[in-house]
DNA sequence: GCCTAATGCAAGCCTTTGCTCACATTATGA
DNA sequence: TCATAATGTGAGCAAAGGCTTGCATTAGGC
């Protein structure tokens, strides 16, 4: 086992706005890597010459390359997380179908407004050990399903949860491989798949 | 876009019995590699080293690293296809949730052999170009699949086998992923989404 | 204006790693 | 036995790339 620990977090925090800058466009230009060239071709003096800043500057504000890609997942989990909030207030109460609805659009948000950065993010997330503040986010993403589904009287709905949130992902990561573009149709053939799942008797 | 094709096929088929041991041993020493460590992790010299053979031997054999993991690709898909074409010859005719279960346990059944060389070795193969072989492999599954579907009335197999196979391996990563280990309960909730989803109208 | 802290710079160190090449050894067939 | 083809070897080349370090520049308060 060579688990040799890599720091993810930024090495410090910008006091004016011109390191302010220069980490937004750091981070910017990771992320039009990662959009075109997958999570391969992102090298860390790529990002800087990209950026227009030196690799020097880089280093001041992140201590390794895995640190840029958690600050990017970071923001990424932040935006799904604070969408399915917004859409879990805006459904509440108003039946399980609407509410399953509005929790899938929040979820295939991220992927409508950039699918590759998406895809690669999400890619590079799984080989990466996660930080405690993504933990957070995801654990209070699946709490808000759970709650959803055990308001409306779901069966066992931590393991129900896991289940449609896992069809969602799968659904949408296959549709994106495939280069399928029709996210009303993807969002359709979802909620099919979900409220089919719910529907079905938990033995055959 | 640098997509500056590398070669992914073997060099040169081995004609001794000895050679044919030396291309056995490092397929394996680089299944055991990603086994243990995933992709990162897998280098030709530790390849080599772990094979017993020496770097140049490898090359003999296998002319990129590439090479080497299309080729362990190649032997997951062929164990995968002939899993399913068993599966359902010996299904054939018993109904349709018969032969959903006899499929799903043919896809489950590379996952239990080995999950963490088989997540290894999907991971990298949705980051590889495709091979001709591994194609053709791969859209024979997916006829078997459709007319299994049709067989049975389904409307619109090719697109309901397209997200079939979505769910089924959504399911599975997630499981996977998540550590879990119960591969029974894992069979009976895909089959719960499969027959859900085939069960639930497609518009709500 | 001046001083300190913050920020920016980029040459290049150093490790990793894919891969070659010149040579050594072993099998095979006549 | 011997010639030839097949196979095996590993030092080391070359490129890639993560990251350091020593120095230059700029901002902001006094």
């Amino acid at each position: 086992m060579t688990s040799s620990t890599v720091p993810i977090h930024p090495r410090k925090t910008p006091r004016q706005s011109r390191s302010r800058a220069t980490c937004e466009a750091i981070l910017q230009a990771a992320a039009r890597i990662l959009e075109r060239g997958g999570g391969e071709s992102l090298t860390t003096n790529l990002v800087a010459e990209l950026a227009g800043v030196s690799i020097g500057s880089l280093y001041q504000y992140y201590p390794t390359k895995e640190a840029i890609l958690a600050e990017l997942i970071r923001q990424m989990r932040h935006e799904m997380h604070d969408d399915m909030v917004t859409a879990e207030r805006q459904s509440a109460g108003q039946g399980l179908e609407q509410e399953v609805d509005a929790l899938i659009s929040a979820t295939l948000r991220h992927h409508l407004r950039n699918p590759n950065l998406a895809k690669a993010l999400e890619h590079i997330e799984d080989q990466l050990p996660m930080d405690a503040e993504i933990a957070q986010l995801k654990q209070n993403m699946a709490k808000l399903v759970v709650g959803a589904l055990a308001r409306y009287g779901i069966n066992d709905p931590e393991a129900t949860a896991f289940d449609l949130v896992a069809i969602g992902h799968g659904m949408s990561h296959a549709a994106i491989a495939a280069g399928q573009k029709d996210f009303d149709d993807l969002h359709r053939r979802i909620r099919r798949a979900v409220l089919g799942y719910l529907r079905q008797a938990p033995d055959s």
